[in-house]
DNA sequence: AGTGAGAGTCGAACGGTGTTAGAGAGGAGC
DNA sequence: GCTCCTCTCTAACACCGTTCGACTCTCACT
């Protein structure tokens, strides 16, 4: 029944699912786990080192990542990765913001490793496959932290906004119509990178 | 001699710049402007609305953005686009971390405009106009949140992590020879998406 | 059995943070 | 003279991350 590191991490991510990255605080988080904050500190170094943690657990579905089947397009593939990317990170309230916080993910490097090398196994030039690769992970990673952003809570004056910029909305209203939901935006932006 | 808001906001880029976002406080704020911290409640309604016109001030640049020049080709137009977005945020520590914490600028929505317009006025469906600009933006602010996010401090074991990733370590050793700049990989990366 | 060394937790405190309430100074307009 | 409005203040609140040093408990070794 001790408490130990990766209790720590799981309580964590509770409380980010409940409260967003805010919500999240050493106090609260050793409540839940029934101690008191300084023992936090016997587990984690930091608040810093814990939300890298937090970055690595979010991305944890990403780990069992497989290379391409035998006579799968790369193009697909690589998509079917960046939806797995962005539904892990879109899974908890300010994903992307913890993410983009944790300097390096080691799960993050695991991915481009093994993109880089599928998209050269099935023969685009290192150089290339290296910047699809970054492209597309970086990407996605700005696209969930918009999607993931408040949503002005100010007086918005939407036929304002629609006067300034006319194309912009034309081209989200184009875009929402027939049933095309955010999953399918994101989709066809990736798309976008992967085109051969 | 009376503060005002514009004021209030020149300042607060002052303070950014030599501290970066964790360096912006309200008592340093005041301070800097000869004032109590609770004064700035009259010019600004929030500290999030500090930051949103912050992301604003950043973006200013953009502001006197022309349409392509006659004759000039659409893709080239739009990564100088993406470089002068780019160079906004880069000119500010955690530049791209404050644009991307405010909910939706109107200079980046002003920009989005201009730009989805001058690709459809340049022949491309609207539709691809629209994603083409999204994906550009929103790949740009992810690559400068991780250019400016802070190197890992920990230990960090080069050898070790050569071993796990060779692909990735050999891709960016195959990028940075023969003096290619950090600008060159994000020239080329945009090539990526903008490529017709 | 006694002792010593860790592992793990604690209370107390420090120096900060954003934010609110309410009082007051100063000038403009009647 | 008086009121209204603009702007700034003091005081305080409820938190925050973090450090220090003391305390308990368990276990291994003598």
């Amino acid at each position: 029944m001790a408490l130990d590191r990766e209790k720590v991490i799981a309580a964590a991510v509770e409380l980010l699912d409940e409260g967003g990255l805010d919500g999240l605080t050493l106090r609260r988080l050793a409540d839940r786990l029934g101690v008191r904050a300084p023992t936090l500190y016997w587990h984690v170094k930091d608040k810093a080192a814990l939300i890298t943690a937090l970055a690595e657990a979010i991305l944890s579905d990403l780990r069992d990542l497989r290379r391409p089947a035998a006579g799968e397009q790369w193009d697909d593939w690589l998509i079917g990765v960046a939806e797995r990317l962005r539904t892990a990170m879109i899974a908890h309230p300010d994903g992307a913001r913890v993410v983009s916080a944790a300097p390096l993910s080691e799960t993050l490097a695991g991915v481009s490793e093994l993109a880089i090398r599928s998209l050269f196994t099935h023969g685009l030039p290192l150089r290339q496959a290296r910047l699809t690769v970054l492209v597309m992970v970086r990407f996605t990673i700005g696209h969930v932290l918009d999607e993931q952003s408040p949503r002005p809570a100010d007086p918005f004056d939407v036929d304002a906004f629609t006067e300034r910029h006319p194309t912009l909305v034309a081209a989200i209203g184009d875009y929402l119509l027939d049933g095309r939901t955010a999953d399918d935006l994101f989709r066809d932006a990736v798309r976008v990178i992967v085109s051969r």
